[in-house]
RNA sequence: GCCACGUUCGUCUAGCGGUCAGGACAUCGCCCUCUCAAGGCGAAGAUCGCGGGUUCAAAUCCCGCACGUGGUACCA
């Protein structure tokens, strides 16, 4: 463990088209956790080369996704580095350069054609029968055209875009961390746009200058740019520089195994999957859970632990470890995961957890909330029964609530090895009871319960149930006598005698 | 179509020539129990995609096939 590393330069470079994927952060995170483990550098570069997908709030989102699980970046758009800009509409005149010195050096050449132009099928062409997800390749015409044809277009000052002009002949081989060596017949690559009409530079180019130029080790992306690594293998070459090591990380198949993960939620079997990391903040994620899961697929801590903690990945975090076989999620073991990081809070952070979220769910302001100690009592009592944040709400609302809203059904009240009469006299024993116990505590209570219970010749469970339900409104709830003491004594008798009122209504109702 | 990658319990995974193929989640029992959880104990669940080799021995190495996935853009 303390064999000597070299500090890796690692950057996460997505496109700012909206919001953060679940896809995309496990990618960042990856990133993060080798730039850690290394001591390198985690740099966030923004990839805004397509001016039409672009959306302005969307790196707003990237970056509040990559905080929020706890993965800060050293160089970035924000924050600047050594080098500035890491926004690459801003590196725009960069990228011409470059693509101009491969023009020169006959690597590249000017592309005078409109895409529709060759894009255009021929008739036989059309007759063809469609061949699916497969567009017509371009076919190399602008790439021969003679010396005097291509000094007249270009007196003419037309558009041009600059396109890779890929080798004829010959392989090109890519090394692969996770799958080796891959070669490739330079016959079936295509000669890639490097620089568009606009001016902007493609993928291609961007991230080959940009890689270069920000002095990146390692490439983490995901595995849809495996086919056109042998493009980017050939730019680097092109350019005299050594290409990072490449590492192209699995897909994250959707919930059925079917397909990449989409972008938007998904409904399988009636059970809706998130997709978007701010969908997984909203519905009651931690973080460390999320952080704890993420890295867990794709790579495993250790073959019999899963619970893990930010340190100890870091630590034991190797790019060879990680496996070239695409998953879905697992969404049932997250689920689980964020019940046990909620059970390992310590009650007074669930506290202050909680509050953001029972305030829109409550519409009581969080100032209050945070300072309420009803709140402070019922958080230990509920920390077991939740694995979401956001499934608070049904276990404390009625301690939010005044004595009139809880208006439960009769027959809740009633418990199913009990009648009418018994459920009415068992609630008048229990008032009875509270009023009696000197000491208003959990201990007291219980016994003072039982004891009754047991005198009615009635068991515990049927016995509490109308209490339950009289004071929270619900069969389920936090335990019985602790919900009694946040309520206090007055507030609890108030709640037994309004199920009092419903029940007798309800007695002469069926009678 | 062409190019590439992948294939171990339902799911996420361990495994790197000799293992009863291990763990976790989910599922199902039982226990505990004031509801619901949590917790404890246990069960079931993979002939390692298929077919050939190589080897005394293969989930592990080699070849073929099948299936899945990704790509095939002046999108990333």
């Amino acid at each position: 463990m303390t064999e000597k590393l070299t500090p890796a330069r690692v950057r996460f470079a997505p496109s700012p088209t909206g919001f953060l994927h679940l896809g995309g952060l496990r990618t960042a995170l990856f990133d993060w956790l080798y730039a850690r483990h290394t001591g390198g550098q985690f740099i966030l570069r923004i990839e805004d080369t397509d001016q039409k997908r672009y959306n302005p709030d969307s790196v707003e989102f990237l970056m509040r996704g990559l905080r929020w699980l706890g993965l800060d970046w050293d160089e970035g758009p924000d924050i600047g580095g050594p080098y500035a800009p890491y926004v690459q509409s801003e590196r725009k005149p960069i990228y011409r350069q470059y693509a101009e010195q491969l023009v020169a050096s006959g690597h590249a050449y000017k592309c005078y054609t409109p895409v529709e132009e060759w894009e255009e099928a021929s008739p036989e062409e059309a007759e063809a029968e469609p061949v699916a997800g497969s567009r017509k390749p371009y076919d190399r015409r602008d790439r021969f055209v003679p010396a005097e044809q291509q000094a007249a277009l270009e007196a003419q000052g037309r558009p041009y875009a600059i396109r890779f002009a890929a080798p004829l002949d010959g392989t090109t081989t890519v090394d692969d961390l996770l799958r080796g060596e891959i070669t490739w017949k330079n016959n079936t690559l295509v000669d890639a746009v490097l620089l568009k009409t606009d001016g902007m530079p493609t993928y291609h180019l961007a991230m080959v200058v940009d890689d270069y130029l920000m002095k990146i080790t390692h490439v983490l992306r995901g595995e849809e740019w495996l086919p056109s690594s042998p493009i980017h293998k050939l730019l680097f070459d092109a350019f005299g520089w050594p290409m990072p090591q490449m590492v192209h990380l699995p897909v994250i198949l959707n919930p059925n195994g079917k397909g990449k993960m989409s972008k938007r939620k998904q409904v399988v079997d009636g059970k809706e999957y998130l997709a978007l990391v701010h969908e997984f903040i909203e519905a009651g994620y931690l973080p460390e859970a999320v952080f704890n899961f993420l890295t867990n697929v794709g790579w495993n801590f250790d073959a019999e632990r899963e619970v893990f903690t930010k340190e100890e990945a870091i630590a034991r975090f190797e790019l060879r470890d990680i496996t070239p076989k695409p998953a879905a999620l697992p969404y049932a073991k997250l689920e689980w995961l964020n019940g046990v990081y909620i059970r390992n809070l310590s009650p007074n952070e669930l506290h202050l957890r909680l509050t953001p979220v029972l305030s829109k769910q409550l519409g009581i302001d969080e100032e209050t909330l945070r300072h309420s100690e009803q709140l402070s009592e019922l958080a230990p009592l509920i920390q077991e029964r939740i694995k979401l944040l956001t499934e608070a709400a049904q276990f404390v609302d009625w301690a939010f609530v005044p004595a009139e809203a809880i208006q439960p059904e009769p027959k809740l009240l009633i418990d199913k090895k009990l009648n009418v009469e018994q459920t009415l006299a068992v609630l008048t024993a229990g008032i009875e009871v509270l009023m009696q116990t000197e000491t208003f505590n959990v201990k007291t209570l219980e016994v003072a319960f039982r004891t009754q219970a047991e005198k009615m010749g009635i068991k515990v469970g049927p016995f509490l149930t109308s209490f339950r339900v009289a004071i929270t409104g619900k069969t389920i709830s936090p335990p019985l006598f602790e919900s009694m003491v946040v309520l206090g004594r007055d507030e609890t008798i108030l709640r037994l005698r309004n199920a009092m009122k419903i029940l007798q209504a309800y007695a002469l109702q069926t009678v």
